[in-house]
DNA sequence: TTCTTAGGGTGAGTTTTTCTCAACCAATTT
DNA sequence: AAATTGGTTGAGAAAAACTCACCCTAAGAA
């Protein structure tokens, strides 16, 4: 019969995806965070979703979106096709010839805590190919593409990831500003150095050492860590230290930390993986 | 920190869907058809895959593909995921304010067999909106937005369809024609009217009947049944009717069927539906 | 109040992806 | 040898997806 065949499309897969992720996450901007592409992607990916069904999904609210009560009822669903899908990917990667192992992790952390330990990592596993994905946000393993993460995380119970060290920060310097600073107040004259990321990690250890912060005081923002870090050391300021980054500084004297008060910010230094990984991290851990 | 964020993306959703329709259905064309496009797009779906993969999924023949060994482990991986996603987007129309039902069907079922029943349907369910289309092969209801499918379709034991007719064919013609025709050789002088589709009838019919078509027989094509059907009315040849698309033009007289002998086709006229509306089929085949 | 911030929405213009089309093969089958 | 089946290819076209720059609103801060 030769019919021309117009058959009806279902909705775009990469609109149902763009759902899923608003609506696990409970926004566009962080939905388009997961997907790497702009919020206004997210914004026209679920209005072509809203058109094809004919019912809005989200309600629109100044501070963000809400869930439909239909939106709602149907998120498990796509949630739990999304991670069959994920699975049936990440099968599909092991395909590949050489084994391939992608880690995600905080650009510090991938520079300050990852660097020095990956070449054990790689003398461990020769047949491995190891790579490595600065990222701001922890990946969604079941979703993206990678095999382990380290991030700066609160240690939920729920959660089968590894506490490698929990976070504690403390101001520290080059050893030639040391002297000048016996109490808290000695701070003030100096320049605050402040990760753009980590900016409230002065707030958290001022509020714990029962230091008022002047609003005087000279700060100097970074959109590295390990930028601010390499003030630190050339004696431009105080950086706020994270003991599980600056370890090395510290051992090595490049650094001092002046006071003896440490803040524990709640978080951990968390290294998950992918269920394939999870004995080579073992593995990897139990040598820290 | 703001660094550029290259998220590595994964596999092109509609790669993989591409590989999943060719690996389940075993063929590239197949997959074309279900998928609505060109078997061309499908062989660059399953390249831009392999590529990223870095190993062939298909084994290339001259007849045709076979799944590596690899390729078929992955596959049910895949199937259940886009089954489940095939489910969440049923439930996604679902939301759509008035309830609408999308039927599926042979071309020449949905003018035939079809259209005649359409009334009664609407007029049971008002609240409804009814639609058709048109295809040459029945679509996977758990995949495609279709809810009821009507095709003629091999009655295996396997699925939930209802068979609503099992499927016979017999020589028809206008009624001044039926009088030469005492014998199966009576047809040799005739025109023998053939849909492309069907164009295997008349050799089934001719075996059932012990006639032995001789080569010299004019025959006439048409590229829908349903305009075979209208020439057969007009006295330019005999048809091969099939009993459930062509009753009403022996009811009315149109037609007549000038031999007694009837073939089975193996098919039957099978309608299938989505399970949520497995109720509303139901009640409509006990009315038939 | 007036500012500022957080989160979205918009539409134009661009980039990427996907698709079609029209050959072209290579192995069967007739 | 010719037709058939099923896949492949590359160019060009169409559609989808994305970015960018700017607008909007509500809520909290000053």
């Amino acid at each position: 019969m030769a019919v021309s065949p117009p058959r009806p499309k279902g909705p775009p897969l990469n609109a149902l995806r763009a759902f899923e992720a608003a609506a696990r996450l409970g926004g566009f901007s962080r939905a388009a965070e997961e997907l790497g592409v702009t919020p206004g992607a997210i914004t026209q990916h679920i209005k072509t979703l809203e058109d094809w069904v004919g019912a809005p999904l989200f309600e629109r609210r100044s501070q963000g979106v809400r869930l439909t009560l239909e939106g709602a009822r149907l998120r498990p669903a796509f949630t739990t096709a999304f991670d069959k899908m994920g699975a049936a990917v990440h099968a599909l990667k092991e395909l590949s010839r050489t084994p391939r192992v992608h880690i995600a992790a905080l650009p510090s952390v991938a520079q300050l805590w990852l660097s020095s330990r990956l070449p054990r990592l790689r003398a461990e596993h020769p047949q491995c190919q190891f790579s490595v994905t600065a990222l701001e946000q922890p990946p969604n393993l079941l979703r993206e593409v990678f095999d382990w993460s380290v991030f700066f995380e609160r240690p939920e119970s729920d959660s089968k990831g590894i506490v490698l060290e929990h976070d504690e920060i403390f101001p520290v310097c080059a050893p030639h500003l040391a002297p000048s600073i016996k109490t808290a107040h000695d701070l003030t004259p100096h320049t605050l150095l402040v990760d753009d990321t980590w900016s409230e990690d002065w707030d958290i250890w001022a509020k714990e050492a029962g230091w008022a912060r002047p609003t005087g005081v000279k700060t100097a923002r970074f959109s590295l860590y390990a930028l601010a870090l390499e003030e630190a050391r050339n004696g431009a300021g105080i950086l706020i230290g994270h003991a599980s980054l600056i370890r090395p500084d510290l051992e090595a004297g490049r650094l001092v930390a002046p006071l003896p008060m440490q803040a524990a910010t709640g978080l951990a230094l968390m290294l998950r993986t992918t269920p394939q990984f999870q004995a080579m991290a073992d593995s990897f851990v139990t040598f820290e």
